[in-house]
DNA sequence: ACGGAATGCGAGAACGGTCTCGCAATTCTC
DNA sequence: GAGAATTGCGAGACCGTTCTCGCATTCCGT
């Protein structure tokens, strides 16, 4: 069984008759060099199916072409799954290749991921932070002084370049698009990282983007002067469910129920299902976050939409500008907008 | 503004006052060294906040303890974000960091694909490919004796180890519940990579779990005495739905409709909703792949659901091994099952 | 007290590239 | 036709590690 060692530059040189560093000219195209010459080596390479080891390019530029991603995972997060797919294309494009790996909403584990990038020499980081206040092993020094850019999410530093949705905004226009469909008595049930189980007084939220979102649907509660019930909830399906049964028992029931994300909803559709009440008409939903199924159900799931393309892309062409020059930290917000299909009913006003 | 460059090993021998060969030592744990010299540079490395160049390690090592990800990508298909977050999470515990690369069913992107990862150094690969028949860029050759473990489908070729699901046989036993439960006009919605529109002859299928999921359908129907419906559709929403409709419209429509994925699944649920019919009574529904919202559903919709997270845990499992030590192709095939939701209407037999 | 074994550590090569420098050969200039 | 300029290429340093080898020094036994 031949071990077939893939070709080094030393074979390539050693077949051509020249050194090590004609060959490197020859391919690179710089330098002093006959075409003659080019033209031998590159297909003296070629026939050895020669390919540089990108290791040894990476060690001696100092540069590795190679962005790390840390998010919190959770691929049924709609949210998440999207936005890596769009970050390794834009990578791609720019000539980038993307190392990922996953925290669990665990800043242990992202301490430990972040390690895990530098030691690899990733030129930079995108990273959605487990927490809000807790990042020591982001500081400059510890970070060699690559750049970092921070998605979905906001840090309580603005040390580096963060790229979010403006969930407040949309959350409460959401609410008051529930307002003029004639809904007075509104259900909230948001999911909380870290917390157990579920209550109705508002926990402590470690995450910026849940937390706009609440003060958003708190926004709009008041504008519109409707009633509202809340539930916090752990991220977990069976949880949720109870949660929403909880919801749907309150005193004064609410005629509407809106979902932080795609898992809450999930569960309010499977609860709402059981007790037989047809979504858009015996009860209205609302959720954040599209998604294909959300769109395709009938009625449709209104949802409050964030582009997480675009959020991907964005970052990592930040990122980029910041490896390649020196780029100041901004802060870059995209508009997230009401998505309206079919699940919120047009209730008659009773004045 | 301090480059903050990282502390090498140079730097940690420097304030240490010993060589490079003694930290390494003292760090790594072998050979002969005074404790007391371990202890020193310890701390003295600590204080620096020195972590290896990884790069550096690899290229002495000519390891990377790095494994490359070729997927189709369509994150939208649950299978593949499933399948990602198991293969990154198993090659952690493992000790090995993962590079994606998306193929967009594409074959001239996989080659490419395959190609940077192998300059990258990866230490094997796991690929999901584009093509049955099209692996010239797979030969031994070519990938420098690193081995490569397929995954979701077969190539017509068995130098790989090839982990997959027994589709077959469960498409099977799909349709046979189908007609157990009194179902005799069956309709199959397939999606086929690469045709354009929708046709109901079947069109060449260049994937082979697809081509089991067909050959199942195919057993089962026989089996079953039934009479079948078939649509193969490109993988597009718009498209599925036209092909919905057909299915629906057709002269002896289906009671039942079998569809090989989730995105074809959608379609079903979006047509057959805007015709107000309902799931699991008036119209019922079978699919290929379980997923969260399958589940939270009302009815939850019965699938066929695969062991993803398990297929991409051997995978890596199987790779490891074979970048260990050398380990023979094998041919792995984990059981896909029926799991009974309530899509699927119970019909009152005429006889 | 002296030879041999054990101990602790440094020098230097190697991994596979890139790139600077300098040398020889060719071409140009008048 | 002699000196200068240009051209083409090789030698060797370097990136940050690991690891083998060998050299001092200490320790032990007799």
């Amino acid at each position: 069984m031949a071990t077939n060692k893939n070709a080094t530059i030393n074979d390539v040189a050693a077949a051509a008759g020249v050194s090590r560093a004609t060959v490197s000219r020859a391919l690179a195209g710089y330098g002093r060099i006959s075409k003659q010459t080019v033209d031998h080596v590159r297909s003296v390479a070629e026939g050895l199916g020669y390919r540089p080891n990108a290791l040894a390019v990476a060690m001696r530029a100092g540069k590795t072409k190679t962005i790390g991603l840390v998010v919190i995972s959770d691929f049924t997060n709609a949210f998440f799954d999207r936005a890596t797919k769009s970050i390794i294309d834009r990578a791609k494009e720019l000539g980038f290749r993307v190392l990922i790996q996953h925290s669990d909403e665990d800043v242990a584990v992202e301490r430990v991921a972040v390690e895990t990038m530098l030691s690899n020499q990733v030129d930079g980081i995108i990273l959605v932070p487990a927490s809000t206040t807790k990042h020591s092993h982001l500081t400059p020094k510890k970070l060699g002084g690559k750049p970092v850019v921070i998605i979905d999410r906001m840090l309580d530093i603005q040390r580096f370049t963060t790229v979010t949705t403006g969930d407040e905004v949309a959350a409460k226009e959401a609410v008051l698009y529930a307002g003029e469909s004639g809904h007075t008595n509104l259900g909230f049930l948001i999911a909380v990282p870290g917390i157990r189980g579920f209550t109705s007084t508002q926990p402590e939220i470690p995450i910026t983007s849940v937390q706009e979102r609440v003060d958003g649907f708190e926004l709009g509660v008041k504008t519109a002067k409707a009633k509202s019930v809340w539930v916090y909830s752990e991220d977990k399906q069976a949880i949720a469910e109870s949660a929403v049964e909880k919801l749907l028992d309150s005193p004064k029931a609410p005629t509407i129920i809106f979902t932080s994300n795609n898992d809450m909803l999930l569960a309010v559709l499977k609860v709402v299902g059981e007790r037989g009440l047809t979504i858009g008409k015996d009860i209205s939903v609302v959720s954040f976050d599209d998604s294909p199924w959300a769109a395709a159900m009938v009625p449709g799931i209104t949802v409050i939409s964030r582009p997480v393309e675009e959020l991907g892309s964005i970052a990592v062409t930040e990122l980029v500008e910041a490896i390649e020059g020196n780029t100041k930290p901004k802060e870059i917000v995209l508009p997230a907008s009401l998505v309206i299909r079919g699940s919120v009913a047009k209730l008659t006003k009773s004045k």
